[in-house]
RNA sequence: CGGGGCGUGGCUCAGCCUGGUAGAGCACUCGGUUCGGGACCGAGGGGUCGAAGGUUCAAAUCCUUUCGCCCCGACCA
């Protein structure tokens, strides 16, 4: 190993050492999120803000692309309409935070903080949607939600966390299955496009379905330790909501019928979701795409550098911001060069731009690649095309190598031995077949942990099941999960 | 919610067993020399030892309670 790819964070536990570690110290190295004095509820740090900004603002344009509007529902729900939906109730009780108290005068009914909107949304909806006329609806909300947690880890579960979530109802049924398609599609183009996270879409098993949902479905990104994340999930609710919150409409036949919703959401676990799919010993790499800063200019101060590096410095990062690349001149002076490398490094910015004397003598300025640690002199009079092409490669070159490693940690088993064989270490992804019952799913996971994160589309039926050798009903993707 | 571990300047920790003036490294402040992969010298500032109660002449140290965090298992975006 050359000197130049040696791990630099000597403060960053190493991920083979202790995964679990790695990222808790990335994460607060890398300034993303603190603790908070609040039990479960950690602190998102400008940093890491500045990811989820990047995140909402190109999700929030694909849904209004596919006709989505944004809207703001309360943060308290009566306890009489969460109660409504029997299933979701008992989904979520165990979650769910309650105000008993306003002031000093004990409420006549509890409010639930939300732990999804589902309730209030859907009375709302009863109140708006009179016609056929009236659908589809197809409103997204920002928000935060609270579910009780137990086990809590920054960005991937904590007690509050940000969300999206989208609630939508349709005239038929096919409608609101089309709807909660298009929208994991959107989540799976996001995810590849713009995170460069591969993810797996495909149908939840009842067992983990939504509360209240008729089918859900998800996206599943695979970890560098080997475990699946989901990472966003979208429901077609049937009309179970509708026919708990009377959400009813005069059809084009003039027969009053029930709507058919969905909900879909992902949240700041996605952010998680990157951390834990790019990142190496030296803490974060950020996809371009959603890296606060795509490029940190460093300059060497040496001699009369205000003088000279400085404007030249201020040049460039002048030019880079007026193609709209996201670049910080770090000309803080306190520090020496390579401890800047290390910090940025650190905290993931795909591309810096070394600029010293000796580069202003030869017209040019060195680059260096964050994933690839590559550095490369490159003339002013390029730079500009170049840092371009370097990021837009960057953005592909990270998407390729976690398709590769998902690749690399994907097996199928066709009988028990080698499933349980399979799924020992860090194994990834085991296909095998499924007879689609709910117990036998429960035996599966108290044998080797592992779980059904989604089933394919395509669900072929014939062969028996891995684990029980009933018949199987289709294939099903196995992981260890967060 | 069970099992284990840890709470001492901002961070990582030593000190606790065997009670007796709170320490180190890093970080921070100031001055100077430096600067192409986490520089160096000098001088400084900063901690009611997680919290509460108890034992004691005396508690970071012993006892009780409590809170928080981390790890491993049962529930979840």
């Amino acid at each position: 190993m050359s000197k130049s790819q040696q791990p630099l964070m000597s403060e960053i536990t190493p991920q083979t050492e202790d995964f679990s570690r790695w990222y808790l110290d990335v994460v607060r190295k890398a300034e993303l999120a603190d603790y908070s004095p609040v039990k479960g509820c950690m602190v998102i740090r400008p940093y890491g803000y500045a990811i989820w900004e990047l995140i909402q603002q190109q999700l929030d344009k694909r849904f209004k692309d596919t006709g989505h509007v944004n809207a703001y529902f309360p943060l308290f729900i009566p306890e009489s309409l969460i109660m409504r939906e029997a299933a979701h109730v008992e989904g979520f009780a165990p979650q769910v935070a309650w105000v008993t108290r306003g002031g000093d005068e004990e409420l006549e009914e509890r409010l639930v903080v939300r732990p999804t909107s589902e309730a209030i949304i859907g009375t709302m909806y009863a109140k708006w949607i009179q016609s056929w006329r009236d659908l589809p609806v197809l409103i997204n909300q920002w928000a935060n939600v609270v579910r009780w947690e137990k086990v809590t880890r920054p960005f991937l579960r904590t007690t509050e966390f940000l969300w999206q979530e989208g609630h939508t109802a349709h005239e038929t049924e096919a409608e609101a299955e089309e709807e909660t398609l298009k929208m994991l599609g959107v989540y799976k183009e996001f995810a590849e496009n713009v995170l460069a996270m591969p993810v797996l879409d495909g149908q939840k098993s009842s067992s983990e379905k939504f509360a209240g949902a008729s089918r859900t479905y998800s996206i599943e990104a695979l970890m560098g330790d080997g475990r699946a994340l989901q990472a966003g999930t979208s429901h077609n609710l049937g009309q179970n909501f509708a026919r708990a919150f009377e959400i009813r409409f005069q059809g084009r036949d003039k027969a009053l019928q029930y709507a058919w919703t969905t909900s879909w959401g992902v949240s700041t676990r996605l952010i998680g979701g990157v951390i834990m799919a790019h990142g190496d010993d030296s803490g974060l790499i950020l996809p371009p795409k959603i890296a606060p800063y795509q490029v940190v200019i460093v300059p060497i101060q040496r001699g009369n550098w205000q003088e000279t590096v400085l404007p030249k410095a201020k040049a460039v990062q002048a030019d880079l911001q007026s193609l709209g690349v996201r670049v910080f001149l770090d000309a803080r002076e306190e520090f020496t060069p390579g401890w800047k490398f290390a910090e940025w490094e650190m905290r993931g910015v795909p591309l810096r731009l070394e600029i010293g004397p000796k580069d202003i003598e030869k017209g040019q300025v060195v680059l260096a690649r964050r994933d690839t640690r590559e550095k490369m002199p490159t003339p002013l009079a390029e730079l500009q095309p170049r840092v371009t092409s370097l990021l837009d490669e960057i953005q592909q070159a990270l998407l390729a190598r976690a398709i590769k490693f998902r690749e690399e940690h994907t097996s199928s088993s066709a009988t028990w031995d080698e499933f349980t064989t399979a799924m020992e270490g860090r194994p990834g992804y085991v296909v095998a077949r499924w007879c689609g019952r709910d117990v036998c799913e429960a035996e599966i996971k108290s044998e080797t942990q592992a779980t059904i994160r989604n089933l394919p589309f395509q669900q072929v039926p014939g062969g028996v099941c891995v684990h029980c050798g009933q018949p199987a009903v289709t294939d099903a993707r196995f992981a260890k999960s967060y």
